[in-house]
DNA sequence: GGGTTTGTGTCAAGAGTGTGAACGAACTAT
DNA sequence: ATAGTTCGTTCACACTCTTGACACAAACCC
């Protein structure tokens, strides 16, 4: 089979990917709103959808499960319809999120719907080659948990520290000591998954996470904020997500000036966000050891505390408005440990940041992260990743459910 | 004809822009050349070319264009290649520029050749309804000057000053006294025109004319920096023209903070790069009249010229490096007239760009505008827009010759 | 309750598209 | 001049989608 030049079967395997994409957008449909969705006859539908149901790809919605999907198939005349849903256990989607000090994995199907999802420490110092295997072994246990296997995968997403390059697909170097640095981590996990491997920033994959199922559902420009040791972002642009640049070095909002008068920073910059506004330097400022005494002080109404607290809040609102003024977000959304700190860190955003950005730009909706803000988040967006790649995965199901109907035969 | 739901005829129209595409895209291509750029057998190349032919929308390269294509068939064993190559003349982009005082029109055919450009003046309190009218002759006068009409049009792109508001396409308040406020111009313009109307700020339209042939030639993620009355920017986001956010605001690099703690901006802002950088700031402080005294004195040596073009510059590298730490470009273009000052201007943003960005995106290049930095930047521009969008300019193409096709029978 | 309306899902006939194999054409190398 | 190579075209074939017709199922109307 496969002789994939012929472009007639080139037009069906269209036909269902548009099918297939159709249901997995829309929810629930039945055949003849899929053909019209689709622009294809009803009659064409019902033998694809035949294919995808004996290839596992697709399922008859029934009893009960119509109701659930909330579906009111009673309001219209006529006959009764039989509805169709993307089988959400055709496929998973896994992502792992490295991590200084951890490994974090999370695996879900095809729905969103966690599967499993867990983390492993590793020591500061391990290299990259011992951090894999780790890894692997990580994904393999939350795939046996789930009752799944390798083949079940349609893609895995990969979360590391640093930029990644894009023409080359190495990590470059961040902080001293990055396990990843100089390494091409698609091509090294793509050793040893089938499946195509994707790469990604720890803060971007955060953002991913919140673009599809937290604080940025719905909305096709944001920016997400990730305020804790470092300063990273996300960023999403016309539905996009970006890349990061020639060279992956973009999204460091914490190496953006907020004062050029300020103090040097090692990045050679005067000032950097991340002076005030990370949580790092919450934290000196305040001499507080860790985020929960923050947090304690903030509630306990401490002068001190709310008032460093505006602070990062104003500078950051700052930088936000010269981005606003850049890129116009339609939302902002602020997450890292000191979005713990609520209203008192983002109220002086917001007021900033409608004093200083352009009357056309400063309206955009500053919101806190949704999704808790533990190691989980990382790992869950880059399974998210996987989960955007609409086209690819189609594709790979498609490819899957073509196999099994061989079998069946 | 044209029943468009035969996804038969969709297959066939899916394989004729296949191939016209790769024949824009390429140059010139023999048939088995095109059959495996695409993906078809020779055959279909055959039969789909004849039809293209027949319309008008491709031709056969013969005799001494061979030679002018650039290409030596002669290197290699078989039989002689029969060229093809998308017919320039096929179809014609023009683009019209309005400024307060201005209106510029640009004609090309397919291939980007400039066919007809012009200008013509308006009083500044000209209402819009006459500025459009104005702007329509302008285009029927370049049209018949080329021995064109109407239809020859395969889209027309219209700039204007101010920012468009994505979702209702209406142009937003910019200027006190901005003509076109308020108004939906691509609706406007499509009352008169049956070809699709695209609308974009005069300054992003600039960068899209330097994306395009000028400075920003292959290059994936770029800046374009208009340093003019005003500044303003276009962006290139891999490959994509930025569409300006989320009402159309963003661009405004103008009104990025340069030092918070400068002077206050009617923006709202403090120490806006418009107070350094802008050429009214330029000739402000050095109290000349026009840019040409100042690049005089420029290039006389005269240190407090010098000096405050280096003020400029590093006003300008500051929030330079700001956005290379957010998007991280390949390739920073500087335009508008103050680039006509060159490395005195140049130089300095360089320099502080080195020494402020972060390591991995602080070696962007930064180059000046290649085109001419007059009023035809605009309208070139606009008319490139139109050549940029591939996929809607090949349907019109196919839809055109498929009408001709059938007048020919 | 029965007839009508409306809309769904399937079947057979028909039209259109792309492919593969085979063939003639045109050019290079020996 | 001959062999080898590649290109462009022709024809039978296989495949896909559509159209029109029909059976079916629910809700509406009287």
């Amino acid at each position: 089979m496969a002789k994939d030049t012929g472009s007639l079967r080139a037009l069906r395997r269209t036909n269902s990917e548009r099918l297939l994409s159709a249901l997995m957008e829309h929810g629930a449909l039945h055949r003849a709103e899929l053909a019209r969705i689709c622009g294809v006859s009803r009659t064409t539908v019902s033998t694809i959808v035949a294919d995808l149901v004996m290839g596992g790809v697709v399922m008859e919605v029934v009893g009960d499960q119509v109701a659930e999907a909330g579906i009111d198939a009673s309001e219209v005349d006529g006959r009764a319809r039989g509805f169709l849903q993307a089988n959400p256990a055709a496929g998973a989607a896994a992502g792992l999120d490295f991590t200084l000090e951890r490994v974090w994995g999370h695996v879900t199907d095809l729905s969103g719907t966690t599967l499993a999802s867990d983390g492993a420490t590793v020591a500061r110092d391990t290299p990259w080659q011992e951090r894999l295997t780790t890894g692997l072994a990580l994904l393999d246990e939350l795939l046996s948990k789930a009752a799944l296997d390798r083949d079940a995968l349609v893609g895995v997403a990969i979360g590391v520290p640093g930029p990644i390059d894009l023409q080359s697909g190495v990590v470059g170097p961040s902080l001293p000591g990055q396990a990843w640095a100089g390494v091409n981590v698609s091509a090294e996990f793509g050793r040893h998954l089938a499946v195509p491997v994707l790469v990604g920033n720890n803060t971007r994959l955060e953002a991913v996470a919140e673009f599809t199922w937290g604080a940025g559902k719905g909305a096709r420009d944001v920016l997400y904020l990730g305020l804790s040791t470092g300063i990273g972002s996300g960023l999403l642009v016309d539905g996009n997500l970006h890349h990061g640049g020639a060279r992956g070095g973009g999204g460091e909002v914490g190496h953006i000036s907020a004062d050029p008068a300020g103090a040097p920073c090692p990045c050679g910059n005067r000032g950097c966000l991340v002076q005030y506004a990370s949580l790092n330097a919450v934290l000196k400022a305040l001499s507080f050891g860790d985020i929960d005494e923050l947090l304690a002080a903030a509630e306990a109404g401490d002068d001190d505390t709310v008032r460093v607290l505006r602070e990062a809040g104003e500078h950051t609102g700052r930088v936000l408005a010269n981005i606003c003024n850049l890129l116009n977000p339609e939302r902002i959304i602020v997450g890292g440990e000191l979005a713990r700190a609520g209203d008192l860190v983002l109220e002086p955003i917001r007021a900033t940041l409608r004093r200083s950005a352009m009357a056309l730009t400063r309206d955009a909706d500053v919101v806190a992260a949704e999704l808790d803000l533990g190691a989980r988040a990382g790992a869950s967006g880059a399974a998210a990743l996987v989960l955007r790649q609409t086209d690819q995965l189609v594709a790979a199901l498609l490819a899957g459910a073509e196999l099994k109907s061989n079998e069946a035969v």
